[in-house]
DNA sequence: AGATGCCGTTCATCCCACCGAAATATTGGC
DNA sequence: GCCAATATTTCGGTGGGATGAACGGCATCT
């Protein structure tokens, strides 16, 4: 898990959405700028100017901290599909239709490499077949629905899709 | 708790002693020295020389990593329900009429996953069963009922209820 | 007893999430 | 530019839920 270095508060979105998914972030407070006040422990910052030396001892800080976290009871953002269709990433969740977890169950089971449509086509309508549209519709509908959890997936073209984290 | 200012590297043992009582404690770096490299959540550190609304900041942010972190594992405000139905949410309660009361710990029992709708019938009429359509009306009372107290109730369509807080 | 208020039940109706299909738009490779 | 693959939008149908209103039981208050 690496430190995010960003600006402050020039990236302030960036900043959300890192702290959304847990990741270590290391912001460089501009000269005037109000420094931030958080109690994450997965956020540090420096006020610029600043030597590398310092920064380099806010990095090594944080990464340690989370180090140490990690192997705490916090076993880190796990992404993870129970039977009732919860799909959750840290502390967000979604609740998602039946075609839909099934779907997610094929990407996540594969996680990591690429799964064909005609995979999906099977994973989701086990028992019958459908036009290709069909499943176009209901990633695009899916996609809409992971975007508040912070899931993508991308797709390969004319290979399949991946799930993204 | 309050947080402890020191020289850093002039006060290292003070350091060590704090660190061992778990005393939150900002070091003020000296303007050549080596920033001290830890992985403790109550201790942070400034290169001096500094101005004083980064120290404040610096302080603050400590103050309240160690308020969240003494607060323990659970981060969520705490929720309760007692025998006499009251369910209370920090310094904010309501009184729930026995169904309702039997229906929400049911909810809070498998807090964070979804309980069916044949759970929820079976905790709130236990000798008996009821038109289905009863839950729907007991779950929009209890909804109502729970606004005040920053309580929702979603529905996972044709899967059960889940609590969110 | 009558009045009042809370609770539980049922009924009737309305809303909206989910799904499938078809039409249209966009993208990528050649 | 052309074609194939994928995206997106729209529409209608279906069923699960949500909601409001009405009724009866039961307690407390006057």
């Amino acid at each position: 898990m690496d430190v995010v270095i960003l600006q402050w508060p020039a990236e302030e979105e960036r900043r959300a959405s890192l702290l959304d998914c847990g990741t270590p972030r290391l912001l460089l407070v501009g000269r005037t700028a109000l420094p931030p006040v958080s109690s994450d422990p997965r956020e540090d910052w420096v006020r610029m100017p600043s030597s590398d030396r310092d920064i380099q001892a806010r990095v090594a800080g944080l990464t340690l901290r989370c180090r140490e976290q990690d192997s705490g009871p916090t076993p880190g953002p796990t992404l993870s599909l129970d039977n009732d269709g919860i799909l959750s990433n840290g502390r967000n969740w979604v609740a998602l239709p039946p075609i839909e977890a099934a779907l997610v169950g094929a990407l996540l089971d594969s996680s990591g490499s690429v799964v064909s449509r005609a995979t999906l086509q099977n994973a989701a309508w086990p028992d019958r077949d459908t036009p290709p549209n069909t499943l176009d519709v209901h990633m695009t509908r899916l996609r809409r629905r992971l975007v508040p959890v912070d899931v993508v997936v991308r797709t390969v073209r004319s290979r399949g899709y991946i799930l993204d984290i």
